[in-house]
DNA sequence: ATATATAATGACAAAGTGTCATATGACGGA
DNA sequence: TCCGTCATATGACACTTTGTCATTATATAT
């Protein structure tokens, strides 16, 4: 493993702000054009018009500049699941069910959707770190008193799952996560059309929630 | 996307065994050492001592080469996943438990442990595919005399099952494969002891198998 | 005006990739 | 034995990419 930074240097936020732009805009071009492992660096620069050595000034490299500009699309996707779940009453998987249509929306409408196509399909352990929502991560730090950004946790009635600890807490939301990015890879592969991607991802939601099991008689 | 060849050419099976087996060695070092997008072809062919030349005569690319080296070693673990199902009379979940422990093993313990350990922590949509065992593909093909190679779904007991259809098996699968992978997947990251993901993956098989939801009185 | 920090530049070395014209050698027929 | 043919082997080549670094330019403060 190498270091790994997740930001610019600070060098790059002193930048002008629409050299700063130019460079987003030609990352985004570049990543919609191919997967990460493709990506050029040549190409970005090219098309930002800063020199090689500029580049990495600002980046450590092109995984560096690939996370940071997903970061700047990703920031209101937190907010969004936060009040799914305030909507649901804390009802964890209709809280889900309310999101996914919208996360799906936001993906294959934005103009990023080429971007997000590469990246579902590329989805690795690193990526999918990146993308889940921090909020998600699992919370070690409850004595520090400056919980400044809160936890989905907070949000969802526990009362409701059959969940003991903080640790099953965040490892409910990685399987929920995994489902969402499951079936997105799969429209994205097969190209399905929209409303079977939601029948899918809900049909899934179900048996997580319900269970696959037939309880007594099969009401099927 | 480009053109994907699954097979080594022709050419590479006239090669003397011995000359195959120097291929797939240095496969097997290379693969080991990096994940696949940072293996160099110059390595794999000085380790097997060929020329640049062969190696594009044997395989279109280095995934070529890859997908090939993964499929020599993935054979006895489609056999393993039946004998469970079979072990545990047809109860999909009871099979899943007594498989993942072997499957764990097996990539753990292999002496190609550090091959898995980059593959499950790059595990994208395409590796997910050639990994998944064929038995557990939609199955579309049911008029086809040839069933030479029986599918998994005729060793599940689907009447304990909220399964509807095919797709919906194969949909199911596909849950349960992405929960392997995903436990897998964190234990490398994380170098979790064994029994510790033993238990992680239990606990997300069973609140599939009973869902996440307490039912009537919390039994917890 | 001068010193100092900060940023920009592109040439460069190193490494990798896929291709191609050519070389090798095995085999069968004349 | 000589020749033609076929499959295979080879490594030089042209090309791309990457990360670094010595140097130059620009701005800021004294």
């Amino acid at each position: 493993m190498k270091g790994e930074r997740k930001m610019p240097t600070q060098t790059f936020f002193n930048l002008p702000i629409d050299k700063q732009k130019r460079l987003l805009d030609a990352a985004s071009t570049e990543f919609s054009r191919v997967p990460l492992t493709e990506a050029s660096i040549n190409n970005i620069i090219k098309l930002a018009e800063i020199s090689r050595g500029s580049f990495y000034q600002y980046f450590k490299d092109k995984e560096d500049l690939y996370y940071y500009f997903f970061a700047t699309l990703k920031q209101d996707s937190k907010k969004m699941l936060e009040d799914c779940l305030k909507e649901a009453n804390g009802d964890l998987f209709l809280g889900y069910q309310n999101y996914f249509p919208k996360m799906l929306t936001m993906i294959t409408e934005d103009k990023q959707a080429s971007f997000f196509k590469h990246m579902f399909l590329h989805m690795d352990y690193r990526t999918s770190r990146e993308v889940t929502p921090e909020a998600m991560k699992k919370r070690e730090c409850e004595h520090k008193k400056d919980r400044h950004h809160n936890h989905f946790a907070d949000f969802v009635n526990a009362d409701l799952l059959k969940i003991d600890s903080d640790e099953d807490f965040h490892s409910l939301f990685k399987v929920m996560m995994t489902f969402l990015f499951q079936t997105i890879g799969d429209a994205f592969a097969k190209e399905l059309p929209r409303d079977e991607v939601i029948a899918s991802f809900n049909k899934k939601l179900f048996w997580l929630r319900d269970g696959v099991y037939v309880k007594s008689e099969g009401e099927k």
